[in-house]
Formats: C-alpha cells, structure tokens, sequence
RNA sequence: GGAGGAGUCGCCUAGUGGUCCAUGGCAGCGGCCUGCUAAGCCGCGCCCCGAUUUUCGGGGCUCGUGGGUUCGAAUCCCACCUCCUCCGCCA
C-alpha cells in the first residue's frame, strides 16, 4: 500500500511505475473518490460534533427531536461515506509499490539484466540426463504413484532423495541460524488478512489454496506468517533489523501455468522452503544493505553446493506488485539446459507494513512503518533438481555434494543402503 | 464439539447508559529546568478542515472486530475473532 499523501504528490512516477509492472490502475478516479470522501468527512465531523454538543445538555423532549434529525441524516451520510471508501479502497490497493531507481523498465523476463555469473558450468563427457530420468532410475521420486495419491504435479521422493531433502532443508535452516537469524517454523494455515497484506491478494488469488474454514488459506511461502507477526504491532527502532529464518511447508495451485515444465519437480503445488525474513527500520540506504546480506547468504548456501549460478536484477514487468527491489538467483540445471530459479530476493519497503499495520517508535519518537524484506534460503524439492543433474556421474550414479554427506550418512546414490 | 470467563493507549490498570472530548502507573522519545548526575514539569496515536503550513487553531475517530438499541454506548443487545478454565474426542 502506498499512502494516497505519496500518490497524490507523486501521480506521474506511480502511474509509470505500474504501467511498469503491467497493471492498470486508474489514479485518476482513485484522487477523485478520495476528494469526495475528504468531502463527505467534513460533512459527517460537523454532525457528530452537534450530536455530542446535545448530548451533554440536560435530556429534554425537545433535544431527542433535534438528535433524532441528526441521526437519521448521519445514517445517510454515512452509508453514502462507506460506499465511497469501498470503491476507493478497491482502487487503492491495486496501485503496486514503486520501485527504486537502479531498477530497470521492461516488459518481462527478457528486460531482466545479469549482474553476476558464478561457478563453472560442468561439461559431461556423456549426454547429461534430466533429473526425471534419474529419479525414476534409482526409485528416488515416483511421479505415477504421486499423481495417483495426491493428483497433477504430485510426487513422492524416496530412498536417498527422501533423506537428501531433509538435510538438505536442515543444513540451510542451521547455517542461517549460526548467522543470527532467529529459527522459526511458520503455520501453513493462515488467515486472508496475511495475504492480502504480503501482496498476495488481490493479484494472486487465484494462486491460492482455499480451505473450507471461513478464513483460512494455505500460505504460498513462509514471507506470509512470518512477516505478519508484528502485525498491528509498534515495535521500538531498538529491536530493528529483526532477522528470522523460518521452516514451513508452501502451497501454490499454479493456476496461471498450467502447460508450464508439467514434468519433473520444477514447479509442484506442494514443496518445503527454509526462508529469510527481515524486518527493517524506515531507511532505503540500509534496506539496501541488508537486500545485499540477504543475497549474500543464498549464494553461500550454492557456492558450498558448489553449483553454478547467476543473479538477476528483475526488471518491473517480471517484479511483484509489493516490491521495490528484486534479484531472482537462478542455479544451473543441466537437464533444462539453462537457469532455473532458486531463490528471490525483495525489498518491499513498507508496502506490506502499511498493509499488515507494522509500525516502530523511532529514535525521535515518532512512529513510523517498518520495511520488510525476504528472501529465499532453499526451495525444495526445486534446489534437489540442480544438486542431482550437476552431480551426476557417467554410469548415472550422483554423487552427494560434499557439505551434505555428513548429514544424509552416505556419499552417493545409489548408497545401496535402501 | 459442549459449558463458563475474559479482551481498555507500547506494557499494566480504573471505569457497568450522560460527571469519559477514557483514569492512574511504568517504559520509550522530545522539550523545559539545571555546576554535573538524579529528580521535577510539559507533550506524545490516527483521520479531516483552516491558516500566518517543518508550527498553530478547530473538529472527528480510537476501549478485540463488525452490526444494532438509544437523544446519548467502553458500559446494553447480536454475530464473529482471539485467549483462559473445565468436559468430550484425539496424533
């Protein structure tokens, strides 16, 4: 959410931004509706203040008259005020965050600019084979059996994979921690309030799981719960930055990539996610530095891997609507022959504080709206998919990454332990 | 799922139809005062209007949320949310 103060002083460069983003939104309506409310405002103030200047005169026949008057056109007024706000709002929280000015215009993921490349992209002497082929060949994820138990794009992993990913999540979860992030796991259950205040709502309801309880959906990613902790909280300029690294299991219904990568563990409705989440002071220059620690810790996590990967600084057509500053990092997978996402990196500045009520006493005591940040640790199964077709050996076999093997107990796969 | 109780400003708390434009304390921040420190005093949320527009004046809102009753609601009624106690079921 953007403060209608900011929109109104603003109009041109928000109204560019979202043409940016390629949404529409109608600023001009949007001012129009709040110039009438501001109206109606001051109309219904002025009633209020004589019903309570009669309110504490002494009760007489006369005065339940007059009040009766002004509350029958109070009713009026009023009503016609909700109506208003209601199609305001409804426009207002479709304008998308602005964005800042290193980020680059473009339509979609081709205005993307690569600002980093790391590793060695490995050269297989034989034909390098996807990781739906190897994962059938060691009985380690059972695509059939999965769509026949939970439906499209379900999948059990078995065997060493079931292990891998396990330690896999563990071996992130714990080196953030080691960093001083503080462990959470996060309920997948959430309310609408959770959504709607990340971004998710209105743009991606179609994204998400409904459950048949009255309010209650599945989280597409722990940013939802974690960052709507401090919701209608005011926490103090002391306690900022906040750092968490939170567990939860992810739902997303893909509704919008139906004949996208339908094969493999790509794009699943149902995977696990270690997740960073920080909780910043109102202050751009160090919502950048801490965008950069946050980077910094994904691409330890696939160094150690040592997986080859780039960063990406996204440009508005292929950005959220909540965000402000956006880099993907992309692992190399052999059997896509080319990148594939792993992590994302945002800056939201207060676009979600302003949303969920998040809000901290500053140092001069005035109270202001955090910003928020997050990004991805590891996704998995996704991130299994670069570990399995970059470790693999001529005769099939896949080697464990090095950091991961005191963890799962065995140095390749198959271990011939299961 | 059933029965009972509770939710007041960052935290604690007073308040059971008009004396509440919500009491008192604590913490934090700013200011005043001040050899130093401490104490003391004043201020402190959100929205709108006006002007002599980083300030001042006026009004409104804010007692879990949303409705309702009433001339008037923190207070009465209804629904919902959350928490606590007990019963039932249960990994």
């Amino acid at each position: 959410m953007l403060s209608l103060k900011y929109i109104r002083e603003n109009r041109e460069w928000v109204e560019k931004v979202a043409k940016g983003k390629n949404i529409e939104v109608d600023i001009d309506k949007l001012l129009e509706l709040d110039d009438r409310l501001k109206k109606l405002q001051v109309k219904i103030d002025k009633l209020r203040h004589e019903r309570k200047l009669l309110a504490k005169q002494k009760f007489t026949e006369g005065l339940r008259e007059k009040g009766k008057k002004i509350k029958e056109e109070l009713k009026k007024l009023e009503a016609e005020y909700e109506e208003v706000k209601k199609e305001r709002d409804e426009i207002w929280k479709r304008v998308p965050n602005v964005v800042y000015k290193e980020v680059p215009f473009g339509k979609d993921e081709n205005d993307n600019v690569e600002i980093k490349r790391w590793g060695e992209i490995p050269k297989f002497d034989f034909k390098p084979r996807s990781h739906i082929e190897l994962g059938e060949r060691w009985d380690i994820i059972d695509f059939k059996r999965g769509s026949k138990v939970s439906g499209f794009r379900g999948y059990f992993l078995k065997k060493e994979l079931a292990v891998l990913h396990m330690a896999l999540l563990w071996w992130a979860f714990q080196k953030l921690v080691a960093k001083g992030y503080t462990p959470f796991t996060a309920p997948a259950i959430v309310k609408g309030f959770t959504l709607f205040g990340c971004g998710q709502f209105p743009w991606g309801e179609r994204e998400t799981y409904v459950l048949n309880d009255k309010d209650a959906y599945l989280a597409g990613t722990a940013e939802q719960p974690i960052t709507s902790y401090y919701a209608n909280e005011v926490l103090s300029w002391k306690e900022l930055p906040k750092k968490f690294v939170a567990i939860s299991p992810c739902f997303r219904r893909e509704a919008g990539a139906h004949g996208k990568d339908t094969r493999g563990i790509y794009r699943l409705h149902e995977f696990w996610k270690v997740e960073q989440v920080i909780i910043a002071p109102a202050d751009d220059e160090k919502a950048r530095e801490l965008h950069e620690e946050l980077q910094k810790n994904t691409e330890e996590i696939w160094q150690e891997l040592k997986i080859p990967y780039r960063v990406l600084l996204m440009c508005t057509g292929d950005m959220g609507e909540p965000q402000a500053k956006k880099y993907d990092t992309e692992a190399w997978m052999p059997g896509r022959g080319g990148w594939g996402e792993v992590a994302s990196n945002s800056i939201m500045t207060d676009f979600q504080a302003r949303r969920l009520n998040i809000r901290y006493k500053d140092k001069d005591g005035k109270t202001k709206f955090v910003y928020t940040l997050n990004d991805t640790a590891v996704p998995s199964p996704r991130a299994l998919i670069a570990i399995i077709e970059n470790y693999q050996q001529k005769d099939g076999s896949i080697k464990v990454p090095e950091v991961l093997q005191p963890l799962v107990g065995f140095g390749k796969i198959p271990s011939g332990r299961f």
